[in-house]
DNA sequence: ATGGTAGCGCTGCTA
């Protein structure tokens, strides 16, 4: 099974490079943030003559959750069952059972600047997510937490750790939640299967830093330990980050990450 | 060249 997830940088900019990109490696489990999208728009037709059922969480303009599905959509659980702050009330979060897995897509605020308002947003939002996780998912199952994290956990998961002082992304505040999160009894597994680091999921639009590899380690897959037993393969599309020929739209400014688990 | 790139939606904000 094919498990990926991939922040988009808007659905409507990209739907035509996202079906390509199904078409072509053929993904079980989809999971897309930041469709930037109402539910009203959101082309479930396109999915489905892919062969894909579909759910999506997103009020438009800003962030915006999805899970693409062949392999069953069951049990979908859109947000927060109960958001107490204005954070946990926007679409950053979607669940759903796929083919014998948990599948959480999520989208953590981003943080903007350290101290402000939105890092200490970030920090509650993480905090309510590891608190519905604590109650609603079976670690002995196999569970998959996946989607744009919004932290790089390691220095080496920054292109260069000293560019990165005082910045979102990289505290120490913000990988402890991570932490707290691999505490429920999960595995970051890009780390857990890369030979030394992995790779980088994210570029900046500007300055060519995708052409000089000046990226960052922000979209993850956390999975349980029964999944990761089965997991077989983890890798960056990095060829979905080119510009391409075939389009005029830019690609997203994240790649997608793949999972290959044999269940 | 004193910014840079992109999306949203229409002026400036967010990433």
């Amino acid at each position: 099974m094919r498990l990926v997830t991939w922040n988009v940088n808007s659905l409507r900019a990209r739907v035509g490079r996202i079906e390509n990109w199904i078409r072509v490696h053929e993904p079980d489990v989809l999971c897309i943030q930041e469709t930037k999208c109402s539910d009203q728009i959101w082309p479930f037709g396109v999915f489905q003559e892919l062969g894909y059922e579909s759910a999506h969480y997103g009020f438009g303009q800003w962030n915006g959750v999805a899970i693409i599905s062949k392999v069953g959509l069951d049990s979908v659980e859109y947000g927060f069952p109960e958001p107490k702050d204005e954070i946990t009330k926007e679409a950053r979060l979607i669940r759903a059972l796929c083919g014998g897995i948990d599948v959480w897509c999520v989208y953590v605020p981003n943080g903007r600047i350290v101290g402000s308002e939105y890092y200490e947003a970030k920090l509650v939002w993480l905090e309510e997510l590891k608190c519905l996780l604590e109650t609603r998912v079976d670690p002995k199952s196999h569970v998959l937490i996946c989607g744009d994290f919004n932290i790089a956990p390691l220095d080496t998961d920054v292109f260069d750790i000293q560019q990165f002082e005082g910045l979102t992304h990289v505290t120490q505040r913000e990988r402890s939640k991570l932490q707290e999160l691999l505490d429920l009894g999960l595995v970051d597994v890009a780390l857990a299967k890369a030979e030394d680091s992995p790779a980088f999921t994210w570029w900046d639009y500007r300055g060519g830093s995708f052409h000089k590899n000046f990226g960052m380690r922000i979209d993850l897959m956390l999975v349980s330990k029964s999944l990761l037993e089965k997991s077989e393969n983890i890798y960056v599309d990095r060829d979905a980050r080119k510009k391409g020929t075939d389009t005029a739209t830019p690609p997203s400014d994240h790649a997608p990450l793949v999972l290959e688990v044999s269940l």
